[in-house]
DNA sequence: TATATTAATGTAACCGATATCATTTATAAG
DNA sequence: CTTATAAATGATATCGGTTACATTAATATA
């Protein structure tokens, strides 16, 4: 690997030259340029980006926590945000937490260590404050796709409450009088927000809320499929049945099937998420559809922001969301409610 | 941020002797790693990793080129190799390629300038020889699920071709003999293996190859669909459909039972990857399990193999495979064949 | 032509750690 | 109590760029 010096060297001039010729080549005369980049070329030099980023102190790369990339809402939005960050010249250091606090704990402490910026964090549990505490630094953060209650910190996300309180509405207009949710894990500000925007339609339509028919799942198949076998198994089931995800929602559809019920003739179910699978499921889900890429991009974007210091204070982005009713919601059977 | 130095003030004593007492406490006096350990901890000092790795000129960055993260067998497989490279010490630089050669190439580059050591491909294309012969120096590589022809690389993968063969076998032994594969796009080996174990299977059963029956995919959804109701409208159409994924082969049920048909009572449908979703598929997938997290740990471990010079001549590690029964296959339908 | 001003280039400090080599201190052997 | 040997520590070059400052060359102004 050839270096600075060779290429000075072989142009006969000085590194801070060469430097300035390929940084800010206004400061440096044409003929000087042209016997610089002629150098450059028959060399095949390349700047060592390390170094560069070790005198500058900007390492241009992002930590990205992710709960789970076998989630194929996430998988998108990683996708956004990979693009984004290529575009404006990061990098992101992906790290699938699966939950493990340490893991976390372990890349967030890469932004102390001048291995990354900053870090963006999707579905956030725990907030680092206390990693905070303990280094005394800040870290520069932004959140994806769920709200961090304890912390002042840049975020894009849905208005998952209403989002919530449209698909519920969509239930209810249906004739559905008993509308299950299956939800994520009841600590979640997500839930929290989806279960109160459910809330709201049944205030609305002046149905009474039922915590039997609130059951907590974790966004995989298989909680999707526990939790419909049980709540059918009620002394009074649910007509429908809206999940937090499609992940659950496919699974619920299957141990509705498996019941001896069908979908929706004899109980509707909803998603969230709109992920590819969602189209293809028998039958067709009806779900939330969120712009997952624009959550990477967007998160991505606020972050650099924040890092180049032109970010006020802790903005939060909402992102639209949209309706999409396929087939696995209908009419509420007859003689139901 | 305090760096080596201030630790060295505080605790009277040489840059030389805290970096000593931190990388090797052997060659310090118990009485001074006491005293820089206490300085340490009361500045709470970091070292910058961007100035240890420029120095030692190693990133122990990975580059991971995957043609797109939305693929949930490639999902599990970055995931596996995000827990092995967190294990040795490595970050992993994800590349969402889209099937962009420009973007592959950029990301490539970042082993050239020092952004990473090393470089995992996921279903190699185009081998980046034209890369490497512009630069003159090589590229530490490693290949993951599918093999490279014109370049030797050490490799991690299944035994497509007994893998596919034994799919087949399965299917002929249910009585199929118009046995349809929907396969990816032809230039790929992974897609040549796949078929040529197809044609190993049918050849052993003296059933005859039918050109017609082999439809070409791209690994999505939305592609097995399209296959699948396209096969069914030949004039002598398939009993069994052999999808090179389970994506395809989900997208296919979906078109069978559109065209009115039943899977498996008219219309046999395999996969392979046994992704989550192939056991929540209705019915559920037969599939060919692929071990993907493993993938993904093997071939960083090869990488970092490779880099420390641990690696004799590009070795290929096969990786085994298990055919999972479910509901989408059954015997062929009377009188068929 | 002399001088002021600007453009072009060079010199060298610097970022933060590591590691070589030199030097001092402690221990062992005679 | 020396001297030889080992252990502990310090001073400093180094990695490859960038950049502040110094210096020289070129142009403009009087």
């Amino acid at each position: 690997m050839s270096n600075i010096r060779d290429v000075a060297q072989l142009a006969g001039v000085s590194v801070a030259t060469v430097s300035r010729a390929l940084q800010q080549p206004d400061l440096v005369s044409l003929k000087t340029r042209t016997k610089v980049l002629s150098a450059v070329k028959q060399l095949g030099y390349k700047p060592n980006l390390m170094a560069v980023r070790f005198r500058s102190g900007k390492t241009r790369n992002l930590v990205v926590l992710v709960p789970t990339v076998a989630n194929v809402f996430f998988a998108r939005v990683i996708s956004g945000m990979q693009q984004a960050a290529h575009d404006k010249g990061y990098s992101l250091l992906l790290c699938n937490t699966l939950a493990d606090e340490a893991m976390e704990q372990s890349y967030a402490r890469m932004v102390h260590t001048s291995q990354a910026d900053g870090l963006i964090q999707l579905r956030a549990h725990n907030p680092f404050a206390q990693l905070e505490m303990k280094t005394g630094s800040v870290l520069p953060m932004v959140n994806a796709c769920e709200v961090l209650d304890r912390i002042a910190c840049p975020t894009v996300l849905l208005d998952n409450r209403s989002a919530a309180c449209a698909m519920t509405e969509h239930l209810l207009q249906l004739g559905h009088k008993r509308i299950a949710m299956i939800k994520g894990p009841a600590r979640s500000p997500l839930t929290r927000d989806r279960v109160a925007g459910y809330r709201d339609a049944l205030d609305a339509a002046g149905v009474a809320f039922d915590e039997s028919l609130l059951y907590p799942g974790d966004f995989t198949l298989q909680s999707g499929h526990k939790a419909a076998t049980e709540l059918l198994a009620l002394a009074k089931p649910p007509t429908a049945v809206f999940c937090e995800n499609d992940e659950m929602a496919i699974g619920a559809i299957q141990g509705i099937k498996q019941a001896g019920l069908s979908v929706p003739g004899d109980v509707s179910v909803a998603g969230f998420d709109d992920i590819s699978f969602a189209a293809f499921s028998d039958p067709p889900l009806t779900t939330i559809a969120q712009p997952a890429e624009e959550f990477g991009s967007t998160a991505v974007s606020l972050l650099i922001d924040l890092l180049d210091g032109r970010l006020g204070k802790a903005p939060k982005v909402i992102l639209p969301f949209d309706l999409i009713q396929r087939d696995s919601t209908g009419p509420a059977p007859a003689g139901s409610g």
